[in-house]
DNA sequence: CCTTGACCTTCCCGTGACTGGAACCCCCAT
DNA sequence: ATGGGGGTTCCAGTCACGGGAAGGTCAAGG
């Protein structure tokens, strides 16, 4: 299979793939022509991969849960712990968010948004006197 | 007043403020040693700045509300509208990392976490057979 | 006067995870 | 022979800085 298909199957983009390849994620094989040549085995970790990246793990993390994953002797606690930290991150990262989508809210709210120049949001900005 | 003191006085680090010179968004004198010098509107212009950029605003929204707020003769709606489609990609970034925590959560509930290779959380990466 | 140390300057590289584009090669059909 | 739709590599850019090198400046202390 070439890159045009994989790239079909498995949802992720030829320009993807081939940084995947170039991070040594996937080591596919190559024709005489020089064009990458998909076994199974690659399209099963580019989808592996592109579920991975969908929950937000990092690529370093990727690499990890691959390795974990082809590795017949992992313990479970390994991947729990990674799985736990990412999850704490995520965690941190959406009550930031909903702390800046609080404060925007009440602005927004309190904003005519008419052609008057009377605005708190930049009121706040400029240091809300 | 040298970058350092407004480092300390904005809570902005040095880089910061010089990287905000460099595009434009401030524009400092310079004495004879070629030392920055910042005046109070300089200041101000960084705390606008500084508040901006934690309610998540990009560079160049930055740039278009540091326009705005001094433009006497602005319109309260062009700041709304700005400030209401970065709260629609906030709300989307939120929505976005709660699926994300919603699946990922299940998947750790469900993981062992002890010194055996079965793990939930890479079948489900695996293709959940 | 000299040195020390804390400032300041510019410049360049690196970040994460790609994306876009140029320049070029390969294969098949017409 | 030509055209089009694959493929290849390599380089630059993204966003908002941060790290660090190499060097200039300034006030205090010996």
């Amino acid at each position: 299979m070439n890159i045009g298909d994989v790239a079909n199957r498995t949802g992720l983009p030829a320009k993807t793939i081939r940084y995947y390849e170039d991070i040594n994620l996937i080591k596919p094989l190559r024709d005489d022509n020089g064009y990458r040549r998909f076994r199974e085995q690659d399209i099963h970790k580019l989808n592996f991969l592109g579920r991975a990246r969908a929950l937000g793990f990092t690529i370093e993390d990727c690499r990890t849960l691959l390795a974990l994953y082809e590795d017949e002797s992992r313990a479970s606690a390994d991947v729990k712990r990674i799985a736990r930290e990412h999850l704490g991150q995520i965690d941190a990262k959406i009550s930031d968010l909903r702390a800046m989508r609080d404060t925007l809210g009440h602005l927004i709210d309190a904003c005519a948004g008419d052609d008057r120049p009377d605005c708190p949001i930049l009121r706040d900005l400029g240091g809300k006197t």
